[in-house]
RNA sequence: GCCGCCGUAGCUCAGUGGUAGAGCACGUCCUUGGUAAGGACGGGGUCGAGUGUUCAAUUCACUCCGGCGGCACCA
């Protein structure tokens, strides 16, 4: 006898072995019908898998949690299957499910194109509507790999030889159609919902490495209804309208032009809020024990070399030499780069007179310009670019106060964080790269440390193995946005080896020579990147604080110039960002103009205010109308847009 | 860097083997209008760059540059 327990406490008696589906079936029948897996003691598995034993049972429904990555793997299949029908030739590779959809890898000598699509989606609803039955089998690992050989299937004949001993080699057949897959699956395609849409088609490494094969990707996008796809597809929308791309040319933040790919065009605007931002950032680091330094742009080789970056980076910098004749002779042959990080430089700065274990631990920022020679197909907007600003530092502490720090600087992070706009921030734990530098014993110290550090910091940390640093491991401090997105931008770094290879010492108090930790930290990352984020986020509505035009005056009439002139005078005189609208257009055109243009606050001027000297405002986002008195608005307006804890 | 797609006016986009068009934006004039587009007229393009095919190339081919979507990379 077999009892199966049930999610709502109570248990059905079976007299042998059941499968998930009989389960089903014994609940009710509309259960039966909905079932597209189940839940044995947690695990997800087919409704097919037999239980032979005792057993807590889930039946898994659309409604599920689980379900959505059960339809997803499905429709990779069935995206696959498809794609062998109409495409002879065609190898399969790996297809699973990811966030928001799917996709499948296969190897073509010709290539697809979205025109593709049409074909291939209809295919796979004909596939749906055969409803094949899904079945899990095991093969031996010569069947397998004799079968997949046979039927030239090189990619999953390679796989079926690596899968560990001991583990089943499990084959999906749907129809005459069979996959190599771990599964869990539906029982048959016809339970796939037909709420999927391919989406787009790429490149991708096999084993996602750049020196193997490249194989053609199909991606797209599955889900349990069409509702929900619906719902999707206008999500994807909404991140269009948000672009930072789009919103910098209208909001006419920033450009870029193609003699500078991957360098910024800073327009009056955007360079307006990149100073709010970085005025904002340097009044926190000054209150928070942090000494602000700036260090050359172009620094001989020799140095990075030292530092170890020339050895791992040099193909990524940008080198300097003299152009006048005779100059580089003259000059020692040396060759310069353009910095692409400013930690050498903050360790000169240390190395700088003797330090004693007294000037610890020493914070030392820097809005460092840096240059990376990007791969061109990493340029993204003002993202990922080639040239950029980090809000960097440095700081030089014993080993002993690594914990300390590391939770002042993630109080501070947090503070910053919830003023710039973002209150939900998952932390990333990553540990040493297979290249390195520095020995496993000093690596074992630093994770340990950092490892120590964010706990008694109250970080949750989820693991991210082998993304460390060449010198050190990090955390990476991500940011949710408006739409859920996630952007990468802090991060803490303990470093143990830069300070021996540039040979940074402090005296202890010992009297001897003793080697500083060094905690690399950046709270933006970089301000175009994190100004790109900012504008996304916020969809280009940015608070009244980081605007870089706070409000419009806009006139009615004419005759309203001269008063209008006055305010906007008064009002930029009390440190407002504020612009004059003196156009012969009417207050709808002017309107509808600052409104797209994002500005948050606008002062219609006519000939009533004019006489009583007051401003009709409309804020962003509202149609409501306030009639203030000029003084009054400007008091208002100023406290405001006040920048968070400026105040003293 | 790799795969695929794309590059026509400031922006969004039509179009053609015989050297180009719309809407918005821009300029001038009229209009002084009370909260999301008032009207008239006008200027504006080496059709990304180069090479080739052709009597003729913005159009076809190739190379390069840049962009977009992924992959790889990200100190």
């Amino acid at each position: 006898m077999v009892a199966i327990r049930l999610p709502d406490g109570s248990t059905k008696n079976f007299p042998g072995a059941v499968t998930g589906a009989e389960v089903a079936a014994a609940i009710g029948p509309g259960l039966a019908r909905a079932a597209l897996a189940m839940k044995i003691d947690g695990a997800l598995a087919d409704l097919k898998t037999v239980i032979a034993r005792d057993a807590a049972v889930e039946i898994v429904t659309a409604k599920s949690p689980e379900a959505l990555g059960l339809i997803r793997h499905d429709a990779a299949h069935v995206l696959a299957q498809a794609v062998q029908e109409l495409y002879p030739g065609t190898q399969i590779t790996f297809g699973p499910a990811i966030e928001d959809g799917f996709y499948y890898d296969f190897a073509r000598n010709d290539t697809f194109t979205p025109e593709d699509f049409p074909k291939i989606e209809a295919r796979m609803r004909e596939i749906v509507d055969r409803n094949l039955d899904i079945a899990r089998e095991v093969w031996s690992r010569d069947d397998a790999a004799r079968h997949f050989a046979q039927i030239g299937e090189k990619y999953k004949a390679e796989w079926v030889r690596e899968i560990p001993d001991g583990e089943d080699i499990s084959i999906y057949r749907q129809g005459d159609w069979l996959d190599l897959c771990t599964g869990p699956h539906l029982p048959s395609t016809g339970k796939l919902p037909k709420a999927f849409k391919l989406t787009k088609v790429s490149g991708a490494y096999w084993r996602g490495d750049a020196r193997n094969a490249q194989l053609q990707r199909i991606y797209g996008t599955a889900w349990a209804s069409e509702e929900q796809l619906k719902a999707y597809l206008t999500r994807l929308e909404e991140a269009e309208r948000r672009d930072h791309r789009r919103l910098g040319r209208e909001m006419n933040l920033f450009h870029l032009q193609e003699e500078a790919a991957g360098a910024v065009f800073w327009h009056p605007k955007g360079w307006t809020l990149f100073r709010t931002l970085e005025s904002y950032v340097r009044m926190r680091l000054d209150r928070d024990g942090y000494a602000e330094v700036k260090t050359p742009q172009i620094v001989d080789r020799k140095l990075w070399e030292a530092s170890g970056h020339w050895d791992k980076f040099k193909d990524a910098m940008f080198l300097a030499t003299p152009r006048a004749e005779g100059a580089a002779a003259e000059d020692g042959g040396r060759v310069y780069a353009i910095k692409p990080m400013n930690c050498p430089g903050a360790v000169q700065i240390f190395k700088q007179g003797l330090k004693s274990y007294r000037d610890l631990p020493l914070r030392l920022a820097e809005f460092g310009a840096c240059h990376r020679y990007e791969p061109s197909g990493a340029l993204h907007g003002i993202m990922r670019v080639r040239a950029f600003t980090q809000d960097d530092a440095h700081i030089f502490c014993t080993e002993d106060q690594i914990t300390a720090e590391s939770i002042r600087f993630c109080d501070l992070l947090r503070s910053v964080y919830a003023d710039l706009g973002f209150t939900d921030v998952h932390v990333k734990f990553s540990d040493r790269p297979p290249v390195r530098a520095g020995t496993d014993a000093i690596w074992d110290k630093a994770e340990r440390a950092l490892e120590e550090a964010s706990k008694a910091a109250g970080l949750e940390t989820t693991r991210n193995p082998g993304e460390g640093a060449f010198y050190g491991p990090k955390l990476e401090f991500v940011l949710r946005d408006a739409i859920g997105r996630d952007w990468q931008c802090g991060t803490l770094q303990v470093d143990f080896v830069l300070p021996e290879r540039l040979d940074a010492t402090y005296i202890g108090e010992d009297g001897q020579k003793h080697r500083p930790v060094m905690l690399h930290r950046a709270m933006l990352g970089s301000f175009e990147r994190f100004m790109g984020v900012l504008i996304e986020h916020f969809a280009g509505r940015l608070p009244l604080w980081l605007a870089p035009v706070q409000a419009v005056a806009a006139t009615i009439v004419s005759d309203a110039d001269a008063y209008a002139r006055e305010a906007v005078a008064q009002m930029q005189a009390n440190g407002l960002r504020v612009e004059l609208d003196l156009r012969n257009e009417k207050i709808g055109y002017k309107v509808r103009e600052h409104t797209l243009a994002k500005v948050p606050l606008l002062f219609a001027i006519g000939r009533r205010e004019a006489e009583k000297r007051t401003v009709a405002l409309r804020r962003l986002g509202s149609e409501a109308q306030e009639t203030l008195a000029l003084d009054e608005a400007i008091a208002k307006v100023r406290n405001e847009a006040q920048v968070p804890r400026a105040a003293r």
